[in-house]
DNA sequence: CTTGACCTTGTAGTTAAGTACAGGGTTTAC
DNA sequence: GTAAACCCTGTACTTAACTACAAGGTCAAG
């Protein structure tokens, strides 16, 4: 099998190069062989991984999140329970971030469309609103 | 007038005491009157102002932008274009937070509803669209 | 006049996910 | 046979917004 130096995974699978060492060391990757001289060779399952896990974050999950699919992934016996509940989180809290998100939106345009944008800046009802708190909970 | 110590404005306001010591010495704070044994001795000004810089905080501004706010806010010549900039420019970052995490909802949707959550890892259509990703632009 | 709560300063640690060296060894291409 | 390009390790730095000390000084209550 064709083996591969971590620039080439890197390359490969569109990391940096120093991340795939970060990532060994946070233990998303398993021990990679090494040549007499101490190169890491790798082949193409770690790019494969590395693509997994570029995929994931892509999907809002973090490093301990991935590190858990990585190891349901990994393990013959886990359950197709496990990754559904974990993409269920995951889904719910997107979820309540789009809603904080959303009254962000609705305060801040209102704000916007309130502001004529001329005269100065005393009577600017954007900055008043910041000063007394009109929609305090 | 009234003074208040740390502690008191950062109780008034909801904010932590170190938060105060903190939020000065970004400079969101103006220099604070001291006693002759040092201690600040805070007006119910400062009360004013971190309310207000919680209160940017819940809007989705970081302290770079509060900075910003509350500069143009103490300069009586500052324009309220700034501020409808300021507040327009928030506005479009935060409707692509949600276009961001709107996208990852579907696609964790998706997955959740393609998922039985029965049976084992193996053939999960979860782990597949990780593995081979699928929805690759 | 003592005790405890508070204040002062400076500095260091926290989280997440990398990124950037420095100082050395190896491999590859010419 | 040498120079460039790469790899090794370990460590420190990055950003944001705090948070947590430690070692000392002060203030208010009783």
């Amino acid at each position: 099998m064709k083996s591969l130096t971590r620039g080439q995974v890197a390359r490969a699978s569109g990391v940096g190069a120093e991340t795939v060492r970060f990532y060994e060391s946070e233990g998303l990757l398993p021990p990679i062989p090494r040549s007499s001289s101490g190169y890491r060779y790798y082949t193409e399952d770690t790019v494969q991984r590395l693509n997994f896990i570029r995929r994931a974050k892509k999907l809002g999950f973090n490093l301990k999140e991935i590190k858990e699919l990585l190891s349901l992934h990994d393990n013959p016996h886990a359950s197709r329970a496990a990754v559904k509940t974990l993409t269920e989180t995951k889904l719910t809290e997107i979820e309540k971030r789009i809603v904080d998100l959303q009254r962000m939106r609705e305060v801040l345009a209102h704000l916007a469309a309130e502001c004529s944008g001329e005269g100065p800046i005393s009577g600017c009802p954007i900055i008043q609103t910041l000063e007394s708190g009109e929609s305090e909970e």
